[in-house]
DNA sequence: TTTATGGCTGTCA
DNA sequence: ATGACAGCCATAA
């Protein structure tokens, strides 16, 4: 696949640093694809297995685990973020305000 | 080629 | 807080 925009997205995703999370939307702004939010997703659901890109780092706009194709896959996701050290609370979401990369 | 769908988001009721 | 609606556009059929 020759396409540049996802390459921009992994190269974002590639560089969040270890216990923070950014969203689908950030994500698509850092990757000068504001709006594209949608693609950011499509994007992780296409990422070959083995590929560097830390996906359980992209989350959604409420700080949750979006309902994912793979059954189950949801709490893997959380399971590596919480081996990082974010927290979640009881409803399975965590601080954005605390926990969002903000790159400068 | 056209249509349908989707790991989303922001706004409004 | 929760739920409905409407845009964004790449991928699959």
């Amino acid at each position: 696949m020759t396409s540049d925009t996802y390459q921009k997205i992994y190269a974002v995703v590639r560089r969040i640093p270890r216990g923070r999370v950014l969203n689908y939307g950030a994500v698509a702004a850092l990757a000068k694809l504001p709006g594209r939010a949608r693609q950011v997703g499509y994007a992780m659901h296409a990422l070959p297995a083995g590929s560097a890109v830390p996906w359980h780092r992209v989350v959604n706009a409420q700080g949750g685990i979006s309902r994912r194709a793979h059954p189950g896959a949801e709490l893997t996701q959380q399971m590596l973020l919480e081996r990082e050290g974010v927290r979640f609370d009881g409803r399975g979401r965590l601080d954005l305000a605390r926990y969002l990369w903000r790159p400068k």
